[in-house]
RNA sequence: GCCGGGAUAGCUCAGUGGUAGAGCAGCUCACUCGUAAUGAGCAGGCCGCGGGUUCAAGUCCCGCUCCCGGCUCCA
């Protein structure tokens, strides 16, 4: 007995059929283009194959290959075709997980022999087989005892563990070809609709990210639905590593890492030094003016501070071994907020002077695992615009508003124009995620395959209420929390209502991260997105109920008694060092004017224009203009090569005309294929006054 | 720390067991030049460090240091 259904289209069609209805079919009927370009169907809102079949009522839309839900179908797809090439090729190889991520996929694998780069290549070829022989994906769900015993015979242990996880009755086996794998779908109709792929690096990982677990091989790819998108990624890649930050330092003469001074340590040469003296100026002008106060701090401190803070406890993997002076200890400083403290502490504290806040561009020194240094990035040692706000728990809220704006304004400075901003909360119930910061994302983030702390510790989950994600999934976590409950939930709300007030209308969705606040309260991030789109953490705004407790800090209210104090940790642009990286990424090493070590390359044509050289470079010094004179023996034309190689933002040529008329003749950076750029002859003057604006 | 790949002149890199190379940069000399490289010459090396195999090691083997791609962690 076939029973009539009734589909409702995207558009608000509404079909009528005889049931159950194939989806591949149905897409089929109504247009030939549509089914050519629909790589999966959502039914009632959810993702689902075309080879589905659809049995009730339901609304359809299909995904066609321009949609965003249909990226990470490809790559994923990608993934199940790499792995098929992969066990052709190493037969006896055991499959570990094959997930889309942000600009690709991987698989990892246990491949008995080593996988190499060159390897990696026949596994394309084998890709580009499996591609051309076009098999369909299809899957049945199968009953979790007999997905188990399946992938026992296929001699595959990491797929039965996973399976073994898996509530009953969800297991689902998908097979393309000869190939089948445990997955949760969707996939593409077939191999075939897979057009541009390309296999990027190997690498070890740890089974499920956990390094007590065997380390499998790790092969990276991306895929894209045509061949021209993945060409324009891979156009994308190669810029990326022109301006990396570890090329352009040695090639701009910014800053070095030796072998002598050890790793993760950064030697500032005088150019990189110097623009970090000019952030560092505009940094210092714009606390004093928003009512900072500026302190310094020693860089190292008794063990005794560091116990107090509790450092010493929960900190110490983190830091160097004590070093030892007349018989005591003492500590290299992993961070300054406790020499902030104590000069909050030399004073009863009233109320009339709260909030206080002491900035300081403070060096620490922290002990990071080898394998994880990464130039400027992450480094052992490294300056962080760092301050500290003590104040009244009534002005936390403006405060963090404050400390959010303030963030944002001086990014933008550095031309940063987009932002990723994430509350990271806490353990405890909050409804600062009911409070409009995009609960679908949030929702997504809980029960997809997305990213953030649900996925991290390996949740799969369909989790509505905040406080049942806990209760669920971190109930080890509930006690490691400081501070009270309803201390969390009064920050956490604070914080979503600045999110409101200050992010929001400026057209940015939070990002919410359950518990990912740090053990001492909340906190919010503030990540940047460079000039390539790629995203960078620089801002850190957090809560701390710990120390204050520790410290035993307090003020003396109206009333003439005691008062809990709350205290805000925050930098702005991280550290320099990792801060100068990403700058030196921005902008590929072309530092705009006010950052510019070096801002104008006086270009003398021949000898005799030498003085006239000087001359002009005397009165653009006196007008705190950065200027050099190139003196040596070379043509005019290498002279403004190597000033275009040095990224100087202004070239000044003197030649008979300019020394005879007393003017300059100036030519902007990359000038060459923009005769716009080249500007005729101006006097001095003129040209200082460009500098002024 | 772990898996994999590396380290040769200041820089970028070639060198498959038989006398260490190139380009650029540097130095010297000549050229005095109009919008992205003038020419010639000279100099430059514990081939990352230590051990081993060999008649012979930059090259093969072992250990270490550091770098790169990841895992993990974070400013």
């Amino acid at each position: 007995m076939s029973k009539t259904i009734k589909i409702t289209l995207k558009n608000g069609d509404v079909i009528e059929k005889d049931g159950p209805v194939k989806l591949s079919q149905l897409c089929q009927e109504i247009g030939k283009k549509l089914f050519e370009a629909a790589v999966a169907a959502k039914i009632n809102g959810k993702l689902i194959d075309l080879s589905s079949v659809l049995e009730e009522d339901a609304t359809v839309e299909f995904i066609t290959f321009d949609k965003p839900e249909a990226l990470p179908i490809f790559r994923h797809s990608a993934a199940h075709i790499m792995a098929q090439a992969v066990k052709r090729l190493f037969p006896g190889t055991k499959l570990g997980i094959g997930p889309a991520i942000e600009n690709g996929f991987y698989y990892d694998f246990d491949t008995q022999g080593r996988l190499t780069q060159d390897q990696i290549e026949k596994v394309e070829a084998e890709m580009k087989k499996i591609v051309e022989a076009d098999y369909p994906f299809s899957f049945k769900k199968e009953r979790k005892d007999l997905a188990i015993k399946h992938f026992q015979d296929q001699n595959e242990p990491f797929k039965e563990e996973l399976i073994r996880e898996l509530p009953e009755g969800t297991a689902r086996i998908y097979t393309q070809g000869e190939f089948s794998d445990l997955c949760r779908g969707p996939h593409l109709p077939s191999t075939g609709k897979l057009k541009g792929v390309k296999l990027l690096s190997v690498a070890g990982a740890y089974w499920r990210g956990n390094e007590k677990n065997p380390m499998l091989q790790r092969v990276y790819g991306t895929a894209f639905p045509t061949k021209k998108e993945l060409d324009d990624y891979l156009k994308k890649l190669e810029e990326a590593a022109k301006r990396d930050h570890r090329k352009l330092g040695k090639e701009l003469d910014l800053f070095s890492i030796q072998d002598l001074t050890g790793p993760g340590l950064i030697l500032w040469h005088p150019k990189g030094a110097l623009i970090r003296k000019i952030v560092e100026d505009y940094w210092r002008d714009e606390h004093l003016k928003r009512g900072y106060d500026l302190v310094y701090t020693p860089h190292i401190a008794r063990v005794d501070l560091w116990k107090t803070s509790g450092h010493w406890d929960f900190y110490k993997e983190n830091m160097y071994s004590p070093i030892e002076v007349e018989e005591q200890e003492f500590m290299l400083k992993p961070m300054n907020c406790p020499f902030h403290i104590l000069i909050f502490k030399t004073k009863r504290r009233s109320y009339r002077e709260l909030p206080i806040r002491y900035g300081e561009l403070g060096t620490v020194y922290r002990y990071e695992r080898s394998g994880v240094l990464h130039g400027l990035m992450r480094v052992r040692g490294f300056t962080q615009d760092d301050a500290h706000i003590f104040c009244a728990p009534e002005q936390l809220e403006q405060e963090m508003e404050s400390c959010v704006r303030f963030a944002l304004d001086l990014l933008k400075r550095f031309e940063f124009h987009e932002f990723v901003i994430t509350l990271s909360t806490g353990p405890h119930p909050s409804k600062a995620w009911e409070m409009g910061l995009n609960p679908e994302e949030l929702h997504q983030k809980l029960i997809g395959e997305t990213s953030g702390s649900a996925r991290r510790e390996g949740a799969v989950s369909r989790v509505i209420t905040y406080q049942d994600i806990v209760d669920r999934f971190y109930p080890e976590k509930k006690n490691e929390f400081a501070g009270e409950k309803e201390e969390w939930v009064y920050a956490e709300e604070a914080v979503a209502r600045v999110l409101q007030k200050v992010v929001i209308p400026m057209g940015i969705n939070p990002e919410i991260d359950i518990i990912g606040a740090a053990f001492y309260g909340p906190k919010i991030d503030i990540k940047v997105k460079d000039a390539l789109g790629r995203e960078w953490q620089c801002s850190t705004i957090q809560f701390d109920f710990n120390l204050p407790r520790r410290f035993d800090l307090n003020y003396i209210g109206p009333d003439g008694k005691e008062h809990k104090l709350y205290m805000v940790h925050r930098a702005m642009l991280g550290s320099f060092e990792r801060f100068f990286g990403c700058l030196i990424e921005h902008y590929a090493g072309d530092f705009p004017l006010w950052l510019a070590p070096v801002q104008v390359k006086i270009i003398p044509i021949a000898e005799r224009h030498h003085d006239y050289a000087y001359q002009i470079a005397e009165e653009l010094k006196r007008n705190q203009i950065r200027t050099e004179v190139d003196d040596r023996g070379e043509k005019m034309q290498a002279k403004i090569r190597d000033a275009e190689l040095e990224k100087i933002p202004y070239m000044v040529i003197v030649g008979d005309e300019e020394e005879k008329n007393k003017t300059v003749n100036i030519r902007k950076r990359k000038a060459q294929s923009d005769l716009r750029l080249l500007q005729t002859a101006q006097s001095v003057h003129d040209f200082i006054k460009t500098f002024k604006t």
